[in-house]
Order: C-alpha cells, then structure tokens, then sequence
DNA sequence: GCGCTTCCGGTAAGCGCTTTCGCTACCGTA
DNA sequence: TACGGTAGCGAAAGCGCTTACCGGAAGCGC
C-alpha cells in the first residue's frame, strides 16, 4: 500500500476543495489566485471552503506546475555573525508578512561557496535571492556568482543585493561613503590629526567605500589622505585585535583609531584594554554598522549607525516588485552615534 | 508556448540523464538514490553522465513524487537575537554539511504563532523541524504546537526540540540547572549572602529551571531560598533594565545580582552604570548563556556557557537519524566563565 | 431570430520525479 | 532438461497543482 487510506489524510488537497464548493479544480486554482476569468461569487464560495478546510496549497506541486512560489533564499557570510543576523530579521520578518518563507545559507566569505549556494537555491527553485554582504573590488572576483545570479534573472527570478553595486540587478546600498565620512568628520571636528584606520580585507568594496569616505573627509579638512595609516586584518573581532596591536606598535603617536565596523572596533577596544591604553583618554574609537552590542561595550562605541534590519526588509520588499528594465538601487541614511569612545585628543 | 523550447531550457532532466546513459528514468531514480536493485556497472554510468551534465534533481518533483525532501525548519523566536542566531548558525552549518537546506521562521515569542508557522512548514513537507526557545512551565500553554507537530510526526516528519522537554519527541536538553547552580554557587562561594535574581517571564520553562537550579544551589549552601528575591520582567535587554532597577529599588542591600540571560545582563550592568553602581566593587552581576558579547561588556560578565551553536549542530544531527522508539534526549554540557563582573561583596 | 462577441467554467495535458508492479534473463538444483 | 528463485531493469501510474484550450451560455446589434 502506497498512500495512506483517505481518512488518515491530514492535509486537503485542491480537490476536495473543489469538490466541496461544487467547482472543478481549474475554477477552485483560479479563485484561490485571484485571477479573473471566475465570477466573483463562485470565487467567494471557493476561498470560504477553502477556510472552513483549512486549506494550504502545497507548495510543491505549485511550483512543479509552475505557478508561483513563495520561498526566498538568503544568501549571507555567516548568520552567527550580529550584523547579518540583524539583516536577516528583516528579511524573515518582511518575507513573513507577505507569506514567504527564507531558506538561509552560509557562505563564509567564500566566493565559490556564494555561487554553489546560488545553484543550490536555483534548484529549489526559489522565487528570489538576496544577496547580504559586500562584495568584491575586482568584479573578476565575483564573475562567477554574477553568472549565476543573471542566469537566475533570466529564468524569471528576482534578485536583489545589499551593498555590491557590480552586480546588475537590483540593490540596496548602504551609505558606506556618507557613513564613513561623518565619522571621519567627528573625530577631525574633535582635534584629531593622527588618526589610524583598522580596515577588513582590501578586496572588499564595502572596505574600499568606507576607506574612500574617510579619505574625503580628511581631505575636505585640508589634509593630505595618504598620510592616514591603514592597517588590513580579517573583519572580525580578532582582526581588530591584531589590526589595533600592529597601529600602537607601528603608529605610537595615534590618537584615534577608526575601526571599519563594529566587530574590528570591538577587538580594538579588548586590545586597548589589555594594553592599558585608556579609550576615550588616550586614544578614541569609532566603529560601523551600530551592531546591537555596540552601545553596552566598554567604553560605549561611537560608531555610523546602518539600518540593517530595514535594509532587510528593503531588500525582500523589492524583490517583491517585478522586475524593472533597468536596476533599481535603493539608498539606505546613516546615522552618526556618539557615544562614549570618542573624545578631543589629549 | 507555455514551455521554453529545449535548447533554452537550462537545467538537464532526469530524462536526459537517464536517456543519455541509455537506461530507464526508473533506473536513473534508483542509481542516483543509491538504491539497489541497479548493478553497480549501470549506477556508475547513470552517475557519470549525471555529474557530466551537471543535473542537480528537481527538489519538488522529487517531495511531490513522494520522495524525501532535505530542507529542514528552524523555529527561532527572533533570529536577530544573539542566542537564537548562534543556535541558528550550528544549525545551517551542519545543514550544509549534509546537504540539506534550513527556512527559517520567526515566531516572536508567541505561542499561536508556532503553531501557525509549524503549519507552514509542513506544508513545505519540510522532512524536519527544529524548534528553538524555551517552552512552557504550563503544557497547556503549547498545546496547539504539541498537536501540529505530533501530527508531522505521525506524518514522517521528524522533530527535535531545543529544550521544551513538554515535547513528545527529540530533544537537546540545555544545562540550565546546572549552569545555574554553578553560577549561585560561585557567588555563594564568593560570599554572598544578600542576592537577586532577575528573571524572565515566570511561565517559561528555562526560567522556571534556571531558578530551580539557583534555589538548589542556595539550599545546598544552608540558606532559605525563600529569601531570594525574584523580579519577572521581559527576556531581553530591557526587561533587564527595568528589572534592574526594581531590585535596587526594593532590596537595597542586594550585593548581587543573577540574570538568567545575557540579554538581561547587559540590561543590568547598563543601569547599574546610569545609577553610579560599581560593578563588581558593589554589586557583582552574572549572565547566562554566554554569548560572543559577553567578554566585550563593561565589566566583561561572568556567565554560565551554554554551548548554542553546537545545540544547534546536535539537534540537526538528531534529525537526521531516524524516529526511535521513545524520545532521545541529549544533554548538553555547560560551562562557568568567569569574568570581571563578579567579586567578593563588600 | 441570427450570428457575433464576451464571459465562465470545465477538460486534460503536463511539471519532474519516485515507486509499484511485472517482465526477462540467468542462476542453481534435481 | 525442467523448474523455482532472484536480480536487474522498464513501463506506467501517480504526487497535487497550473494553465492552454475549448465549449456553452448569455448578451448584443442588426
């Protein structure tokens, strides 16, 4: 025996739909749609057994028979990591008032991971992707992934990035450059002048945006941008860390350190800590993102608030919306937070 | 023309697969499933051609025809909530590693909720459910949940559960009394005799326990738990606060304080720092959990570890094994770290 | 009253897979 | 040589849905 008897059937099928509401399944698909070509009274009738039945379409046949579906993947570096859970809240949490459900995949910053992932979401046969997480510099870096993406694109689904304007698609952009500049700008309004950057990896174009922000800002303030000392470590607690213990060896005058986001700026603030260094006294910090945590850190972390919860919800939201002739981009504010890590120099 | 032609259709069929390796889709389906019942010879073929043509199977067709599915559903409360990402993150990683996918789902902390988004999953016919967050002291309370995911059960579908041993099914079981008795007792060996807790919501189950282990260990220690004050307030970061601020209020003598989160913790040691409260040097705070913001708060907190992410890695792998006959459980282990946050009273 | 369009609704052909059932060798045994 | 048993494979029936296509019934102008 293959299939359950009828009565241990839990779940109604469009059939008994139909056969409750006296149509066939052709009219009960078409109600339960909303596409026309249905009287609105037979719909009406269709849509009340369907209730009374607790009817849930399964999905699966839906999509094998290609109608829509209602699955989004999100692609993110690590869900583990504040910034991207935050992200990823706002996708569920947008997805969910639609009726859409996320499939989650890690990456781990590993670029041919992102493009096995996209294959993998494309065989699911998901209704869109989004795509959290910067980019490359070098788009050659991300060739594979964009073909990938566009391949999606043209099968019908939608795609939309958060920050990695190479790809052609639509996006959601994170103010990196007007965020960078404002931090630069408080801590240059502040006094100081021997200011340290402790930056994530150079290949990375949400690395080189804010890096750029920064650069401006210190040269509107009249100052030369090439004298401004970067160092490069992973973008994670310990990369501050690391990063934070070669600018006090290398740099001894700095007076202030400007992490590019809040990971880093927390493993410069354990760094300064353990070496004795005194935050806002000795040298101020500054962060990006404003991660949850960031304002019960010790000293509490002056950092360029992103939305990253909305850029979610953003996100999915125009995925939502059919395709446009050419790619959205949708700019996200900043928000500068001063909190207590920043300070005049000495 | 409903269907792309051929030669634009992207992704190759079982069809193809089966007709270039000059065999029956029948025997294709039984190769690539590692079923017997095909020489090994013709399973060689069939898998040959199948990594040459580059086919990934149709996971709906597959679902729909009555086959297994590899996506599996995480319940979180809030997955930008750092306990429940962490859990998250075990979860997608071991997921990956066996192939399968996870869709996540929001349920913020509302009973109906699960049980509603249970009902999406299994219309998903998700093969396996995660459900993570502390159940309820009252079974009665998840009842409707209870119902939903017996009946996924009964369906095949397997459960297991992150604490909430209410459950009929698969279970990790997180230390919570022990860690609690671990930290009580590292405050009662400290000295302390005039302590505070600050809990969550009084109905949950991982409160209820978390006390239970707090009052054990202040019994073991000679003491009355009775004379325990408890404040109920919000599981999070603001419920910490206010609860924070009642008990400085109503007990001012307390010279520590047990929040049985992190989440609280930091709402804590955030009023503390608004009153002018030294901490440890008056009032010595702990957490629980241990989440990666633990050591980067101001005093890094003293906490009871709780290993999530390998929670969430277990319970994935519990999934993948079949149903036994009576549930398992998995006890997890946990840890006592001790921080900044916690001194000899005064 | 006729043929025309319009609107509704039904019929049936799939979507891409799994699995039951049955057939055809081919083996060993008597 | 005849026969039951078994292993290997194929044919075909679905899984539950969507949608192209078609047919009938009104509604319309002439």
């Amino acid at each position: 025996m293959r299939r359950e008897p009828a009565a241990v059937r839990s779940q109604p099928r469009l059939v008994d739909v139909a056969g409750r509401a006296g149509v066939s399944m052709a009219t009960a698909s078409r109600a339960l749609a909303s596409r026309d070509g249905v009287s609105e009274l037979v719909a009406a009738r269709v849509r009340d057994v369907a209730a009374e039945l607790g009817y849930v379409a399964n999905p699966h046949a839906r999509t094998l028979a290609g109608g829509t579906t209602s699955v989004a993947g999100l692609l993110v570096y690590e869900i583990g990591d504040p910034y991207f859970s935050e992200i990823a809240s706002g996708v569920v949490g947008a997805a969910a008032e639609h009726g859409w459900s996320v499939q989650i995949s890690h990456t781990e910053r590993d670029s041919s991971a992102e493009a096995a992932q996209v294959r993998v979401m494309r065989a699911h046969r998901v209704g869109a992707i989004v795509v959290a997480g910067s980019g490359y510099v070098d788009p050659a870096m991300e060739a594979e992934v964009a073909r990938e993406l566009d391949d999606f694109q043209v099968g019908g689904g939608r795609v939309v990035v958060i920050g990695r304007h190479h790809l052609r698609c639509d996006a959601v952009l994170p103010d990196n450059i007007g965020a960078a500049e404002s931090v630069a700008a408080h801590l240059l309004g502040l006094g100081h002048r021997r200011m340290a950057v402790v930056a994530g990896p150079s290949h990375l174009s949400t690395v080189a945006d804010r890096l750029g922000g920064i650069r401006a800002a210190v040269s509107a303030h009249g100052l030369d941008p090439e004298g401004l000392p970067v160092v490069y470590a992973p973008f994670t607690r310990e990369g501050g860390r690391s990063a934070a213990g070669q600018v006090l060896d290398r740099h001894p005058g700095t007076t202030a350190i400007l992490a590019l986001n809040d990971a880093m700026a927390t493993g410069v603030l354990s760094l300064l800590r353990e070496r004795g260094v005194a935050v806002p006294h000795d040298v101020s910090v500054t962060g990006f993102d404003d991660i949850q945590v960031a304002q019960d850190l010790a000293p509490a972390l002056t950092t360029a608030r992103l939305p990253m919860s909305e850029m979610g919800a953003t996100a999915f939201e125009l995925a939502l919306r059919p395709r446009a002739a050419r790619p959205r981009r949708k700019p996200t504010g900043h928000g500068l937070i001063v909190r207590d890590s920043t300070a005049p120099p000495r």
